[in-house]
DNA sequence: ACTGGCACTCGTCAACCCTGAGTGCCAGTT
DNA sequence: AACTGGCACTCAGGGTTGACGAGTGCCAGT
């Protein structure tokens, strides 16, 4: 076990790391840390982490850089999420109190997230997939082709164009309507399949045609938009990565339009609460230098869907926690009231 | 005025920088390209050229490099757009063909063309300003709530929540629903303020402040329509841009999330057949050592969006203008097919 | 258990030189 | 008049060298 001593270290090395961006070497950790030790034995404690795997140095005659075990150990135990200041929090929430559509929202909060911290920042779309219907609305279009409007509780509207195999009358479409959505408004997604089951029976043999080319266009749009959608912003902010970026940012800039592979990652991250994934923990080629810190949010108590933001491994982990919380706070909030 | 060999010089100047990425000597050029005269001969017309502003030494005893202006002229006078291979063709196609929606259209199209031309790509959604109103409908939510949603010809839907100052009747709601799409279904979002005025007259005093509401959010929802979104991709493109790019990526990045800077060059972009804007010719600061190259694109004969790809000056042109040519004409049929 | 001292390792930086590509100019040729 | 070959000159890039200094591990001493 790690002497209380060698944590104080490990913390240090950490900090004054995420602070410079260069190896630090035991001299310069005495100076500007109150260790009350000499730098000898700080050399000491620094080999002993090395040991364990908390440290490495780039090369020989180099100060030490943290390891990815190393940064965890540093976010599990030596960190405190650095809560923002009033008047930043206040700046959150103006920020996002003008905000007019679903779409707006999330753009906010992307660009918000993506400005605080200086990285790169993922909000997921509310997802549909604890979410249930409000609404089915269905217009005509044609004399056999009818819109498919799908509303649901989190603000989202999604549409699909049907072409039915015969003409049909108002009045059927009408009917079918009122009794759609006497089945499914207030329904969870995944339960509408097993409502609307017996739904074409119920009607005249003239209209099932209708009815069923309605029903499979929703079950269909209701799976394909459970995969949910998600905006980044801040890509901007990757080109303080390092120095040598070419090769870094690439792959990362790759990864993040891959938006699968993002979907993913962050649907990994098993705890609502906060999750952060350092280095290689991120099962994903490109990722292996970044560091992905998400937190679930959601309108009511429920988490309705994830954000956070991408940095280098090497990040302020403190502060990037404390403002992503932050903004899954607000972000909650307002979708609560709207 | 420049003599047809010093054309051609240009033209092969242009042709070898783009290929090689490093400045171009005239002995090289005589190897490369059948010009019929000795390296001699090549070095004077390099110095008119110069003379003129067509190229550029980056440093003494350094070969030559194409200016903005030599750019232009070579877009101009000496290239050839570049048609596509049929297999390049049948490739885009059946792509496209497979997009379900408009979302789905415009993401298919924004990878497609950033593969096709290894840039950084950008689509304009379809423009409502030109569109029309196919279909506004009410939804009861609450007493005193509706949602309103409206449907565009282009397949785009957009909705809003709105709070009415007093509770209103089914009948009131089913009324003006009516009453309202009578007025402006099928036309022009331009044509549907004044088509609305005299509406709320026609309403008993009861329902007025319902009607007032609900027309005025949906005067506000067109007027926030017309200003388009547009979607980017391949940004991981922008690691080809040369070698020196910390300083020239961050602000390319930076232009590329600023929506409205791009929407205003996009805007810019008179011709609706094909515009390519050099460098500086792009009026925005981290923009001047890129090009961009754009096309209209419409359901119809009409262009009703557009689109493009951004990349560095030194880019291949004819190319580029055959993929952005090529991708506009299927998406516009796609389009027109929906 | 900590500290000071010492020898050793390397990466970084600046100075330096050399090479080769490219130029401009000029006199000679067609 | 237009082109060519030759020549002297310039200069960026790459490789080498050597001093410097930050950092290390080890060990004997407190």
């Amino acid at each position: 076990m790690l002497s209380e001593r060698r944590l104080e270290v490990l913390r240090a090395i950490v900090q004054d790391y995420v602070g410079t961006e260069e190896p630090v070497g035991s001299k310069a950790l005495t100076e500007r840390h109150d260790l009350r030790v000499s730098p000898a034995t700080v050399r000491n404690d620094m080999a002993a982490l090395e040991d364990e795997g908390y440290i490495a140095q780039p090369h020989t005659s180099a100060g030490r850089v943290p390891t990815d075990k190393g940064y965890r150990l540093f976010v599990d135990k030596l960190a405190d999420i650095k809560p923002l200041s009033s008047p930043e929090r206040r700046a959150i929430q103006s920020f996002l109190d003008s905000a007019v559509d679903l779409d707006d929202v999330v753009g906010r909060t992307v660009r918000l997230l993506a400005q605080l911290t200086r990285q790169v920042a993922v909000v997921q779309y509310p997802s549909l997939s604890r979410s249930t219907v409000r609404h089915v609305e269905l217009l005509s279009l044609a004399p056999a082709r009818v819109m498919l409007v799908l509303i649901t509780d989190t603000g989202r509207v999604e549409q699909r164009v049907v072409d039915c195999p015969a003409p049909f009358g108002d009045n059927s479409l009408a009917d079918l309507r009122a009794r759609l959505n006497a089945k499914v408004a207030g329904e969870r997604f995944t339960e509408v399949p097993r409502l609307v089951q017996d739904l074409p029976e119920s009607f005249d043999a003239d209209d099932r045609g209708l009815v069923q080319t309605v029903l499979s266009t929703l079950l269909e749009t209701l799976v394909e938009e459970t995969e949910e959608r998600l905006m980044i912003g801040g890509t901007a902010n990757l080109t303080r990565f390092g120095h040598d970026f070419p090769l870094t940012i690439r792959p990362v800039l790759e990864a993040l339009e891959e938006q699968v592979v993002l979907l993913k990652l962050m649907g990994e991250a098993g705890d609502p609460e906060m999750t952060v994934r350092i280095g290689r923990e991120n099962a994903h080629e490109g990722l292996t230098s970044t560091s992905i810190v998400t937190v679930g949010y959601g309108s009511g108590d429920e988490a309705v869907a994830k954000l956070g933001v991408v940095g280098p491994t090497r990040m302020d982990y403190p502060g990037t926690m404390g403002a992503v919380r932050a903004v899954a706070r607000y972000v909650g909030q307002i979708l609560a009231e709207k």
